[in-house]
DNA sequence: AGCTTACTTTCGAAAGC
DNA sequence: GCTTTAAAAAGTAAGCT
């Protein structure tokens, strides 16, 4: 495994369930501690965990969105404690909920500086998005995997979109391969 | 039938004169940016290239011709900030920033990055700095560029801070101050790039 | 001149305007 | 399209000492 592909880190893991039956915000928003809820502005109930760190968004459909967790186990984790709330408020739930990963986000470092405008060029200036007036990073969207990067000067990058575990890796393996193939890496 | 007749005249009345209020927003707001003529075309082209496109749905006119004017400045290499260009809008910087962004992907319009030297004539002249700090500041972008300093950095605050280093190295100092007021960034901003510059080009 | 805080970009789901 | 959540990258900006 190489330094680049070691270097990957999850930093966010967004994930979807729906626990099947309809609930109650108003009530959920008074006996839940750490909550925030305000319809007018937000329909779903905003519950924040510390440990793991993430904050669940609960819906009266029953539907639950997750983010903030650093990995999947992270993700469950932070659903069960959830649940557990929810269980105490005689809340019936199934011991094993279908969750659906919806978005992962990654950083990583190819080791080296990147000439953002070489890169520019290089990949093809309709196939990139660089305005640095705007944002420093260079966004660079792949198919194959369907993520979408974004390159710094440094060398770090960000990779989001992602569903699965290792399309972070596969889309760095595209990068530094095409960023090789045309001698801008180094 | 009539009803469907008179819509579509009515259509295309609208349409109509949708096309020449956006004309003639990008025609003020190009003479209030002191851009030439030719400017002002190339903002047209694009206009109506984004209308066929159907571009403007769900988009303020306004809007859209003014980041198809951002655009056309940059095209014709006498690029204007987008602080610059919102001063003569009525739409956000943020707005037409994000519009330009869309356009320019649907369009395919292939716009390079801006380069940092092509606000250097104009900064240079508002500063009534002369042609040894242009050249020098031209020569400070081109070297330390080369370096790889200018990933990720904003052009205007790039040129900025070359303009504020060439002007020390020509004895006709002027303060950063001054600098970032003409180019509109802060005084951080050519402080921070102006020690890196310095640094790269082995502080002169 | 720092330090802190905050905003820019990317992504996705949720329910509703 | 917008609203809210969280997270990283790096640049820029504003406020305070």
């Amino acid at each position: 495994m190489s330094t680049v592909t070691k270097s990957i880190q999850i930093e966010n893991v967004v994930a979807s369930m729906g626990i099947g039956q309809e609930l109650d915000l108003e009530t959920l928003a008074d006996d839940l501690r750490v909550t925030q809820y305000d319809p007018e502005h937000f329909p779903g109930l905003i519950y924040r965990m510390q440990d793991p760190k993430a904050a669940a968004l609960i819906f009266r459909s029953g539907k639950i969105v997750c983010t903030g967790a650093k990995s999947i186990a992270d993700v469950a984790a932070a659903l069960e404690q959830v649940f557990d709330e929810l269980r105490e408020l005689g809340v019936q739930i199934a011991d094993s909920p279908d969750v659906e990963i919806q978005n992962i986000v990654s950083s990583a470092d190819l080791g080296h500086q990147l000439n953002l405008n070489a890169i520019a060029i290089g990949l093809g200036l309709e196939h990139i998005e660089y305005e640095p007036e705007q944002f420093p990073g260079l966004v660079y969207r792949l198919d194959d995997p369907s993520v979408v990067a974004l390159l710094f000067g440094s060398g770090k990058l960000v990779i989001t979109g992602g569903e699965q575990t290792d399309d972070a890796e596969q889309a760095l393996n595209v990068i530094e391969e095409r960023l090789t193939e045309l001698e801008l890496l180094e | 039938r009539l009803r469907k007749w008179q819509e579509r005249i009515r259509t295309k009345d609208a349409g109509e004169r949708n096309l020449q209020f956006a004309l003639s927003e990008i025609d003020r707001m190009a003479s209030a940016l002191g851009v030439p003529r030719s400017v002002r075309e190339v903002a047209s082209v694009i206009y109506r290239r984004a209308l066929d496109e159907d571009l403007i749905r769900g988009r303020s006119i306004e809007g859209v011709a003014t980041a198809c004017l951002y655009a056309a400045c940059r095209q014709e290499d006498i690029p204007r900030s987008l602080e610059e260009v919102s001063e003569v809008s009525r739409v956000e910087q943020k707005e037409i920033g994000r519009t330009y962004r869309y356009v320019a992907q649907e369009l395919s319009l292939k716009m390079e990055p801006v380069d940092p030297k092509q606000y250097v004539p104009r900064f240079v002249s508002e500063l009534e700095l002369s042609e040894e700090v242009q050249a020098k500041a031209n020569e400070i972008i081109d070297v330390t560029a080369e370096k790889g300093l200018l990933s990720g950095k904003s052009p205007t605050g790039y040129a900025a801070a070359a303009i504020y280093a060439a002007s020390l190295l020509c004895n006709e100092k002027k303060t950063q101050r001054e600098v970032a007021d003409v180019a509109q960034v802060t005084e951080v901003t050519i402080r921070n790039r102006y020690q890196e510059q310095i640094e790269a080009m082995g502080i002169h």
